[in-house]
This record gives C-alpha cells, sequence and structure tokens, in this order.
RNA sequence: GGCGACAUGGCCAAGUGGUAAGGCAAGGGACUGCAACUCCCUCAUCCCCGGUUCGAAUCCGGGUGUCGCCUCCA
C-alpha cells in the first residue's frame, strides 16, 4: 500500500514519492518556549508523531526535526516581567515541554534545534539572499540595520497560502504598524537591530537578532538538505510563517526546499480557536491532573487532522470512557494468558484484516479515526473470547488478537501501556475528580458501601437499595461481584 | 474587503460517484435479590434549492450557517 497526504501545496491528496528511496526527511515547525504548551500543540505533537511513526512502520528511514524557539518578542518580554535571563526562561519551558510529550508518549525527534545555537546558518542564510537581491537593509531605531525580505522580488510568494498579494488586506490586523522604511508592507524582517536591553547577537549588519521566519528556514535546510520531504506545523503557520521560509530558502539556495507540506486543524473551544490570545485555552498539564495522558492523547487522534476539533469536557469523558474499557479488557487478556507465551494456532482472519486495514488507513493520509475504527473489531472480538477464558480455543484467539492490538499500539501510541496499572490511573484520576482522595465525602462514601452490604448480608434489600440510591446521588456506581463489593466514579451521564 | 475550510444519527466522527465505518449515549435481551459491570441485539439516507449521471452524502451551480487566515498564533 502506498503513502498519500495531503499537500497545503497544491491543495491535493497526493501519492507521497521520498527524494531518496527508502529515506524521509521531515521537519515539524514546534514551539516557542516562553509558556506552557496548550492542548493546541499537544495536538500537533501527537498527530506528527503519528506521522512519523506510520513512516517508519512503513519502512522509512525517517529524519525527524523539530525546532524550539527561542528566541522571540514575547520569550524576551516575559523574561523581563518574571524578572529572570531569556536563557532561563527558555530553557525552564524546554523542560516542561518534553515533560509534557513524554507523557504523551511523543517520540523525541532526531534533531531539535534551536535558534540560538544556528545564528551562523542564519547570518549565512541572510547574507546569501542580500547577496542575490532579495533583501535590502534600512536603519533600526537604534543604530544598526534591519534586514528585510523583498517580497515583489519572489515571484511564488503567496503560492502556498493561494492567495495574491494584493489580497491581504492592508491594516486588516492591527498588530502591525504601517512603515515607511519597508518598501512593500509585505516585506518582513530577516534582522532585527538590538534594542537596549535585549539580548543580540552579532553581525555585518550590526547587532541584532534574526526575524521569526528566518530560523526555521536556515535549520530546516541545514540539517535536512534544501531540498527535503516534508514540512509540518498547525494551520495558522500557513501565512505568513510557512510562506515566509519558502521565500527565504528559495531565495538563499537553488533547492526546492519542503516538496510536501501537511497542516493540522485546530482545536476549539465553543468551535472557536483555542489560542493564546484569545484566553481560551487549557495548558497540557493541567488537564492531565484531571485526565489520563492517554485519554488526551486518543481524543486527538478522534479526528482526521486536517479537521478541527473540539475540545470539551463531554469529548474527553467520551475518550475516557473508551480508553479505559480498552485498558480493563488488555488487563484482562493478560490475566487469561499469563500461561500462554505464543499461540499455536495460525493468525485468524480478524487479525489479518484488521492489521491491513489499519495500515490502509494510516496510509491513506495518516486517517486516524479510520485506524482507530479498525481495532474496533479486534477489541470486541477479544473481550468476546475472554468470556471463556478457560477454553482452549477462546484463549489461543485472544492471544493473537492482543498480539494485534500490540503491533497496533506502537503505531499509534496509544494502549501500550500497562494495563492493570494504566485502568487503575485511569480510575483514580475520575474519582479525584469526584473528590479528592482521603476527602470527608471519600469517607463517606466508604460508610455507605460499608452500610449497604451490611443490609445485605441482612437480606434487607429495600435498605441497600435506598443506600445504593444514596451513593448513585454522590455520583458513585456500585458493582457487585462474587470477590465483593467495588465502587467507582459513575461514568456515563 | 480578499482568500479558504467545514455542515453526516442524541453527541463525536470516517466515508469524495454505486447504494451510510467506528466511538459515546440510548432502547431491548441474557446475567443479577434488584441493579451496575459484562456479553448479545437494535438504532441515520447525509443543511437547503437546482443541475449532471443509469446511479450523488460524494461532482457542478446557487443559497443558509459555522469557523479560519490576511504578517502574535500549533
Amino acid at each position: 500500500m502506498s503513502l498519500r497526504l495531503t499537500n497545503t501545496l497544491t491543495r491535493q491528496k497526493e501519492r507521497f514519492v521520498p527524494l531518496h528511496a527508502g529515506k524521509v526527511s521531515l521537519y515539524v515547525c514546534g514551539v516557542t518556549v516562553y509558556d506552557y504548551c496548550h492542548v493546541g500543540h499537544a495536538r500537533v505533537c501527537v498527530v506528527f508523531d503519528v506521522v512519523q511513526r506510520t513512516l517508519r512502520r512503513l519502512g522509512y528511514d525517517v529524519t525527524y526535526v523539530r525546532n524550539f524557539t527561542d528566541v522571540d518578542d514575547k520569550i524576551i518580554a516575559r523574561a523581563h516581567l518574571n524578572g529572570e535571563s531569556c536563557e532561563a526562561l527558555t530553557s525552564r519551558f524546554i523542560d516542561a515541554f518534553y515533560e509534557d510529550m513524554d507523557r504523551l508518549d511523543c517520540q523525541r525527534p532526531q534533531v531539535e534545534p534551536r535558534v540560538t545555537t544556528h545564528m551562523d546558518e542564519i547570518r549565512t542564510m541572510i547574507a546569501e539572499i542580500i547577496a542575490r537581491g532579495h533583501a535590502y537593509l534600512a536603519p533600526g531605531e537604534f543604530g544598526g540595520q534591519d534586514v528585510y525580505f523583498d517580497v515583489r522580488s519572489f515571484a511564488e510568494y503567496g503560492a502556498l497560502s493561494g492567495r495574491a498579494q494584493e489580497d491581504n488586506q492592508d491594516g486588516a490586523s492591527d498588530r502591525v504598524q504601517h512603515d515607511d522604511r519597508k518598501r512593500n508592507q509585505a516585506d518582513f524582517a530577516l534582522w532585527k537591530s538590538a534594542k537596549p536591553g535585549e539580548p543580540f547577537w552579532t553581525s555585518p549588519w550590526g547587532n541584532g537578532r534574526p526575524g521569526w521566519h528566518i530560523e526555521c528556514s536556515a535549520m530546516s535546510c541545514k540539517h535536512l538538505g534544501t531540498t527535503f520531504d516534508i514540512h509540518c506545523g498547525g494551520k495558522d503557520l500557513v501565512f505568513p510563517h510557512h510562506e515566509n521560509e519558502i521565500a527565504q530558502a528559495r531565495a538563499a539556495n537553488d533547492g526546492q526546499f519542503a516538496k510536501h507540506w501537511l497542516h493540522n486543524g485546530f482545536v476549539t473551544i465553543d468551535s472557536e480557536k483555542m489560542s493564546k490570545s484569545l484566553g481560551n485555552f487549557f495548558s497540557i498539564r493541567d488537564v492531565l491532573k484531571r485526565y489520563h495522558p492517554q485519554v488526551l492523547r486518543y481524543f486527538l487522534l478522534t479526528a482526521h487532522y486536517l479537521q478541527q476539533l473540539n475540545f470539551s469536557d463531554k469529548a474527553l469523558d467520551d475518550a475516557n470512557r473508551r480508553v479505559l474499557y480498552v485498558y480493563e479488557k488488555l488487563a484482562l487478556a493478560d490475566q487469561v494468558l499469563v500461561n500462554l507465551p505464543q499461540a499455536r494456532s495460525p493468525t485468524p482472519a480478524v487479525c489479518l484484516e484488521a492489521r491491513a486495514e489499519l495500515m490502509e488507513a494510516l496510509s491513506d493520509d495518516f486517517n486516524t479515526p479510520r485506524a482507530l475504527a479498525a481495532l474496533s473489531e479486534p477489541i470486541a472480538a477479544l473481550a468476546k473470547a475472554l468470556e471463556k477464558p478457560k477454553d482452549q480455543p477462546s484463549q489461543e484467539r485472544a492471544w493473537h488478537l492482543r498480539a494485534l492490538i500490540q503491533e497496533a499500539s506502537e503505531v499509534l501510541g496509544l494502549f501500550h501501556l500497562d494495563p492493570a496499572k494504566t485502568a487503575a490511573d485511569i480510575l483514580q484520576l475520575a474519582k479525584d475528580r469526584l473528590f479528592p482522595a482521603g476527602s470527608e465525602q471519600e469517607a463517606e462514601v466508604e460508610r455507605l458501601v460499608q452500610a449497604r452490604n451490611d443490609a445485605r448480608a441482612a437480606t434487607d434489600f429495600a435498605e441497600a437499595d435506598v443506600l445504593r440510591g444514596k451513593l448513585t446521588a454522590l455520583g458513585v456506581e456500585i458493582r457487585d461481584s462474587r470477590e465483593g463489593t467495588q465502587w467507582r466514579p459513575l461514568l456515563s451521564e
């Protein structure tokens, strides 16, 4: 099966043909490290983590690069506000980024370049752009020179975002001030002259720092070459960031730059884009205080990456129920199969079909909802096989299904954790959401459960049912079994 | 103002020409003291209007609605 992907550049789903047989060069636009990441950032990382895993599963040797932007206006402003250095700020949030992404099971790229360690490449690229007549100098506010990219000099400008230059309404954004030093208001800074009190680097144009877009052109070309396979990021980067990256790289080099562009849709809240500026965002770590990372990851993969995805407690609760169910089944499977290290029977058709469908789904523009659907039948079949734990053929069947799910879990980064522990963790988080551990409410629940058990032992079922009604009202679900009575938070509505 | 995306059952979400995947919820059955859990079963003709076609959720035209981008954004 061959890989197809939607290329923003051509606006079409196209067959993927790598530049070099068997190899893929992949660049993902990372984050600006001045704050904790929110669910929107999580989506980028999770989505392209699955892309990267899929490419590997398809047999490609992947070079995966993702940058950190550690020089930026917002970083400088935040560091100043906090009274700390930019380095202290960025290194703290890089650590936090790793913490979040590790919890979400996003594998780390091979190369994670930072702006601060690529100044030579950036300066060289700017010099080349100037030399080739695509940029010009303008006097800086506090001495030195600003360098601007001359958009008019690059005929293809606008090809990625599909807009003519005159389409961009001057003043459509109130963030941008008219600047007479620019030849064209669409021109953007390659180098910004230093302002007092700001970090700066030396350059032929005076002290200053790079503009936002040049870093990614310089770092991607450095680590992947001037022509590489795939460049990814959020949809909001299409214009201007990626448009400018293309202009810079192609102005400076003879290469084609990225051949395929992948852009993921936004995470929304009440159908509005989650963003820092709107203030309607949830940080990853806040969400993970309430829901297991696998639940968040599952949720992020329930929609195709191109679509927008609405974030809500309802959606997380739905995901929570499903992920818990799967882990409970896997835990049961591991228990049942403890004495069956290897099946002897041939792989059943359901496994072969699911495996094929899974990879076909992922090969079809990384269709994760379809991939998850492909897993539904084997999961249901496993549950059914586990109904007869002593039955030999059922065990054999369960073994194969368990193995299939394991294999799939490694591509999706889902359902691969220790099942019993994960199920317990998910439930613990649900209890914590209902009320804090060790709280008075918890003690009250324990008392009611005990009282109900006493009533049942005395066959006073009327009393037992009254007590269960009270527990239900508290949001607690009761499960009676031969081993005794268990309680857990009510997860259904 | 320009450019673009989306609209599928109660909720979420696949499907881009051949007759609607999957998840959650809900209903029925088995199980249960009764329940819950679990297992089994059931549950849509695809925003509106017009067109193309033997045939359209899928293509074309026109509406309506929601959202995004137009140099802070993942």
